[in-house]
DNA sequence: TATTTTAAGTGTAGTTTGTACATTTATTTT
DNA sequence: AAAATAAATGTACAAACTACACTTAAAATA
């Protein structure tokens, strides 16, 4: 066994890097800051932080992403950790990359501001520190596979959407376009929408109506994922 | 930004923990090793080691692997990283989990009691120290989901091997059975096996083909993942 | 040499799911 | 009343999945 007692091992720095995604009816976003400390201060950044030694890695993702956009009960899952000696020219630091998913509209745009925080479309990214593009893009992937397996997609919509705006959500998501026939056909027989009487008329004279996802019914279907895609 | 410079931030031990998998022909199994330390020594455990601060983690996992097993080129790949606050009565250690996939009759017996190492059945595994049961469930969880889509279930059979045997394999992954006719024409459908002239002819007096994975032509098919299952 | 034994190897029909594709409908504006 | 706009909807064909049982090759035995 090579862990033959606590003591005499090497203790690193443990940062935690968030991927905040966000959609905004066209393209799916990211939210980077500018880096606020050297080395590369001023450059793009994922939001970031050193986790401390008092608390769970999970609540130093939360803490962090609350720092940066007021918002908690935030959709966010581990993506992956990266420990490349040389990954931070700063010193050894191994990061826990984390990625969120979060409604746009209700980001605050202030606090965003505060934090020198911009929303890029995915496909222009800025260049960015250390191996933070590698994460988007490992986040990026991640994302796709779990949204069609479970229903997260809506983390990223208001809570009343329209068809079309879950379409495009979609649509962004894997950078294709679906017969719009067949994906309303498919994700209503999934039968964890909820239509609502309401009508979205600002895009259209005849309106398009508004859904909402309904957990309960999810739930009921199975805790293990449905097929979304 | 929290993180308004590198000194001044909590330094944390880093653990690398090792899900090991075998298949024996019945079975999944864990690899597993009695503890050599305080706290739990004597207990079961992963095989796992703290990261040097001069190696990356990936090479740390690569490096408690063949410490282990005596093998290298083993595929292993990181499964999640458990960050809990007081994951380890021992005191503050962050431990990044990887499983590994390995020819379980390629494994050396005497490295393997060296270490006090055991193959478990997956169904029938002993208590665990700390978090280890939960890492094992998520292991095969993601090997479950990996294998869907991932020719990596070769990883656990020997070289050639018989449609059988694979069939063994994977109903021991997803603990279910298969209808021997839709498995065999699926399988050979994804035109990634290679028919030996030899047989396997213990088990049977007919004999039944041995087969490889053509690795050459499943690179042709796609490098992202094709359904297996 | 014929028969038995064993597990390997193979085919088909029915169902479900996926895909391609164009017209009708509700409402507002002119 | 007509035109304009985007929403809503159906059908036919193809592909994939599922359920299910007999034939075949080879060795062992009578």
């Amino acid at each position: 066994m090579a862990r033959i007692d606590y003591k005499h091992h090497d203790k690193i720095l443990l940062a935690v890097d968030c991927i905040i995604f966000g959609f905004d009816g066209s393209g799916l976003k990211a939210l980077l800051v500018k880096r606020g400390l050297e080395p590369e201060m001023g450059k793009w950044s994922l939001m970031g932080g050193f986790a401390n030694k008092e608390e769970g890695i999970d609540q130093a993702a939360a803490r962090i992403l609350v720092q940066l956009t007021g918002m908690d009960k935030i959709y966010m899952e581990q993506l992956h950790c990266f420990g490349d000696v040389d990954r931070d020219p700063g010193g050894r630091v191994v990061s826990i990359a984390y990625f969120a998913l979060i409604k746009i509209e209700e980001s605050n745009g202030e606090t965003l501001d505060l934090h020198n925080a911009k929303w890029f479309d995915l496909k222009k990214l800025p260049t960015m520190i250390f191996d933070h593009k590698q994460m988007v893009r490992l986040a990026k992937e991640r994302l796709q596979q779990k949204v069609a397996n479970h229903p997260i997609g809506f983390e990223l919509l208001p809570n009343k959407f329209t068809l079309q705006q879950l379409q495009g959500l979609y649509e962004a998501v894997y950078e294709t376009s679906f017969d719009k026939r067949n994906f309303t056909r498919k994700i209503l027989s999934l039968g964890i929408l909820q239509r609502l009487d309401e009508k979205e008329k600002e895009s259209s004279k005849k309106g398009a109506f508004y859904y909402v996802f309904d957990k309960k019914k999810y739930k009921q279907l199975e805790s293990e994922g449905i097929k979304m895609i």
